[in-house]
DNA sequence: CGTAATTTCAAACAAGTGTTCTATTTCTAT
DNA sequence: ATAGAAATAGAACACTTGTTTGAAATTACG
């Protein structure tokens, strides 16, 4: 079995560690201890901190990007076809399966991921907000466009104000999904998944969309 | 025109830069600068950063929470004895104006409330999450009894993620509010108020509800 | 007034931060 | 084997952090 090389090694720490205490209450030295290798590696393999920050995001979306792109070539094909009407849940289940593809069907790599999306973009770290929006734009466009092609009853103003909603929801709960998890458990004396919360959360926004509309 | 002192003078400016940058990245040099007092005044009158940091929540959630209790006292009574069902919208927009109420129906102080909560539960701020819920879990809980009630077709469980389905796109939409708003406004070139925002959020929530049931 | 409590101030503290430097080691290819 | 490149090591740098200290200034009050 292949040795994991230092920069993956930092990677793999730094993620865990911002996941569970944000960027700036993660140490360089945190990481490079936890991780087994030299405080100096970081600055050697990424160059910065901030440089570290952004690598940990495009590690999972330069291939969820290019993943999605593949898809959405091939179902754009099936979807413009197809007689009835896209739906919603469709679209919204068809980016939760990608994503999951690329964590290895791995649902908490997924949150981790989240996670960290929720934390770039509720605090304050500017410089990780813009390098997504710069470089990942694109795929994110073309995915809305298919939603808003699921919502023909929706105005474009109606849409945009439903998405963000929806954004919120998705980000906020898998980034304390572990809480609202262990809260549920507690109160319900019944086990849960991520799998089975993403079950509800698809309804939840699906109706909310259907209820959006203003015009 | 009575001088602020110098306590509340770090507590607004305190809020105003936690909102901005978050609890990490702002610095007690930061706050005592721009508030014109000398750096000790924060342990003096505090005795140390996280407490400032409760200080700030509890300056809005201590008359939030009493108000809060007077109006459900009086609703309570009013509800009980109407033969129509509670509808879900009637106790969100209760709630959203007694904050506003207790803000001088001055919507950015609202905001930035949100903003400080959002960060309170997505960031690592461990005491303050704690604090919050030790010491105003119980107004929570009995504003969430209520709409509970309004939406009878729900099991416990299905009402328990939609509420924090909801919860989440409330912090968080209001958390990036101001971006959101600049957003539509360049998109659509057309300005809009938090208010408006509110009136388009309580739909998409009360839709989300009724699409929230699993059994 | 004058004394005592309260508040403000500048300065320093110890600890932790990201980053840089220069050896030294390890690996690679000739 | 050996020269050159790549990677790792420890130490130090300059800086920021929250907190503490003791003296000075201000306020309160008998």
């Amino acid at each position: 079995m292949a040795q994991k090389g230092t920069a993956e090694n930092i990677l793999d720490t730094a993620e865990r560690l911002f996941a569970e205490k944000g960027f700036a209450d993660t140490s360089l030295r945190k990481i490079t201890s936890e991780a087994g290798v030299n405080l100096a590696a970081v600055n050697y393999h990424f160059g910065s901190k901030d440089v570290l920050i952004r690598a940990v995001f495009a590690r999972f979306l330069n291939p969820f990007t290019i993943r999605m792109q593949e898809v959405l070539d091939e179902k754009e094909l099936v979807w413009d076809a197809s007689k009835t009407g896209l739906e919603l849940e469709t679209v919204l289940r068809l980016v939760a399966y990608t994503a999951a593809e690329i964590n290895d069907n791995d649902a908490r790599k997924s949150v981790i991921f989240l996670r960290l999306l929720g934390l770039a973009y509720t605090q304050t770290q500017g410089h990780v907000r813009k390098y997504i929006n710069k470089e990942y734009g694109a795929v994110f466009q073309r995915i809305v466009g298919f939603m808003h092609k699921a919502c023909p009853g929706l105005s474009p103003q109606d849409f945009y104000w439903a998405t963000h909603f929806a954004l919120g929801t998705t980000i906020f709960t898998m980034s304390s999904i572990d809480a609202l998890i262990a809260m549920y458990e507690h109160d319900f004396d019944k086990s849960i998944v991520v799998q089975e919360v993403v079950e509800r959360l698809v309804p939840f926004i699906a109706a909310g969309y259907r209820g959006a509309s203003k015009e």
